[in-house]
DNA sequence: ATAGGGTTAG
């Protein structure tokens, strides 16, 4: 047998020879004779006789002999992985990466995959770019370098650390390697589920630079991270691109960015994810019943249960079954608007045409029954749940303690959250925050303090939620200052206040009567990329009105119907009763002067 | 490896 030319046998060696070992660094046999009976050993897993055999040798000489030997890299891997756990030693990167390569020119893929894997999960001190300068120099194969590339972005992704996998997905690139879809679309995947748009955009610009396979899912993944940050138009753009490309869009692709005008809260959202309805039509997809509950949703969510009621029947003449998702929409819907006979009817039909409830359904009616203070009918379904035998959730739990916590019953909040932990269902930001505001109602400061000290020791993180409530909290004192201190702490936490804190803390300032302060934090979130959102609006013109600039007020309205922003509710109800009641006409155009209605 | 429903803050 002769031995592989040990290009680096020299260098390793010397790299292993590291201080303050416990095995004495004599090599494991002067000679290679007796590797046949090693090798034996290993396959047949004898690993007592093994150690015997080894008595004081270098466990890692050994690796090196197997490594520079002709042996099968699958009994390699397997003392690999026996002498780490054995002698409770990490072996070198260089020959980790030998190793690999070895197992990659024998083409044993599912083996690299769960090496890389747990090499990943273990692996946090070494840098990246030291992996890709190792992968590089252990092996001659390109093709096989690359292999491992890919491998090792995926094991990233499958470790939950996008983080690195997004690095990795770098450093490919700076040594030529080449990718797969098959690593690049679950790092798309995850860097869209983590808002990281700039990422997303990177990873899909690069994919098509470096001419790694784009396909349908590709473009799809970066459609959707499109669209959940709003950018529709470059969403639209990309689909001009998947064009180009070759690839016809899909029923996923249309549904994507159904979902995203859906979601989209502009004026004519719902009348633009109808267009695409119909260009989907005349491109010749067929939309199926996830187009319609993207529909329906989007309807009874854009405050229109008649429309979503209307496509609800189309879909039957579609020849397309209502699913459990479809009537859950509906349910929750009027749910909300506190139809709760309407809805447990819904659930009756739902039952009648055959489908199950869900533990979702079951959310979506007792949060009904909460939100309409029926607390006792609330409560009684959640029992009637249990029996059932569907293990109520997280949300179930949250639904109900909030609606305890705002009827001012914190000792059965605090009670149904001690039972949820019995039940083996625990906590989370959510449970927490429910609880924190209605101890903030209560004004029970020192509790509040014990519970954010209990979630953080319990490992969970506060969120901006969190620190709404407490900027809420501190305005209603009559503190907005130090309320705007918490904005600056949630950013020294990596937090970013979001629409939310900055409407409260303006309107904490409006009702101090800063108005100036007020305007001040509205340049400050637009400084932030935060466009003024409806209840921006309504927090500055009831600010205004109150220090009786009713011009002015009317000039923000007038500024936010050009901003293509739906006034709501809240917006009538102040025009109503600061500018009609006091005999100022409002200046505008439109449905505005339809002040009665809704 | 891609699309749809449920809880909290103003």
């Amino acid at each position: 047998m002769h031995p592989k030319p040990k290009l680096f046998h020299g260098k390793f060696i010397l790299v292993n020879i590291f201080p303050g070992h416990k095995h004495p660094l004599r090599p494991f046999s002067s000679d290679n004779t007796s590797l046949p009976i090693v090798t034996e050993l290993i396959s047949k897993q004898h690993w007592k006789s093994l150690k015997t055999h080894l008595q004081n040798a270098s466990p890692i000489t050994l690796l090196q002999q197997l490594l520079d030997s002709r042996v099968d890299p699958c009994l390699t891997l397997r003392y690999f992985n026996w002498s780490e756990k054995e002698f409770n030693l990490s072996h070198s990167l260089e020959h980790s990466c030998m190793l690999i390569h070895s197992l990659a020119n024998a083409k044993r893929y599912p083996k690299m995959r769960s090496f890389l894997y747990s090499f990943v999960k273990n692996e946090n001190s070494i840098s990246v770019s030291s992996i890709f300068h190792a992968i590089s120099v252990s092996g001659d194969s390109f093709c096989a370098s690359s292999i491992i590339a890919d491998m090792l972005v995926l094991a990233y992704v499958n470790n939950m650390k996008s983080h690195l996998a997004f690095e990795a997905f770098k450093r490919a690139g700076d040594y030529g390697f080449k990718l797969s879809a098959v690593s690049c679309n679950p790092l798309l995947s995850a860097l869209v589920k983590e808002d990281k748009i700039e990422d997303v955009e990177y990873v899909y610009k690069e994919m098509i630079r470096r001419r790694i396979e784009v396909n349908a899912i590709s473009f799809n993944t970066v459609i959707n991270g499109l669209c959940k940050v709003g950018k529709l138009n470059k969403a639209s753009d990309v689909i001009q691109d998947m064009k180009a490309w070759g690839v016809l869009p899909d029923v996923i692709t249309y549904n994507t960015l159904i979902s995203g005008y859906c979601k989209k809260g502009r004026i004519g959202k719902m009348y633009k994810a109808d267009a695409i309805l119909k260009e989907m039509i005349a491109n010749e997809v067929r939309p199926n019943e996830i187009t319609y509950n993207i529909l329906i949703d989007g309807f009874c969510k854009d405050e229109n249960l008649m429309a979503a009621m209307k496509v609800f029947r189309e879909m039957e003449t579609q020849g397309l079954k209502p699913t459990v998702v479809t009537y859950n929409s509906l349910i929750n819907k009027l749910g909300l608007e506190g139809k709760l006979d309407e809805a447990s009817g819904m659930l009756d039909d739902m039952v009648g045409s055959g489908l199950k409830p869900n533990v979702v359904t079951y959310n979506v009616l007792i949060n009904g029954y909460c939100k309409k203070g029926k607390m006792k009918e609330a409560t009684d379904l959640f029992d009637d749940v249990v029996k059932q035998g569907i293990s109520p959730t997280v949300v179930t739990y949250n639904t109900l303690i909030y609606a305890y916590c705002k009827d001012g019953r914190m000792e059965d909040a605090f009670a149904l959250r001690e039972s949820m932990v019995d039940k083996g269902t625990f906590p989370d930001v959510t449970t927490y925050n429910c609880l924190i505001s209605g101890l903030c109602r209560e004004g029970n400061i020192t509790a509040v303090r014990k519970l954010i000290n209990e979630m953080l020791n319990k490992g969970l993180k506060v969120d901006v939620v969190t620190y709404n409530i407490l900027v809420d909290a501190l305005c209603n004192d009559g503190e907005s200052r130090k309320a705007a201190r918490l904005l600056d702490e949630m950013v020294k936490m990596s937090l970013r206040p979001n629409h939310v804190t900055y409407n409260t803390l303006m309107d904490g300032y409006c009702r101090e009567g800063n108005l100036r302060a007020a305007l001040n934090v509205r340049t400050r979130m637009e400084k932030e990329g935060m466009r003024a959102n409806v209840a921006t609006y309504n927090v500055l013109i009831k600010g205004l009105c109150k220090k009786g600039k009713l011009e002015d007020a009317n000039g923000l309205l007038n500024e936010m119907l050009e901003e293509g922003l739906i006034p709501n509710r809240m917006t009538y109800e102040i025009v109503k009763v600061e500018m009609v009641d006091k005999g100022f006409v409002p200046d505008i155009e439109g449905h505005m002067y339809n002040i009665s209605g809704s």
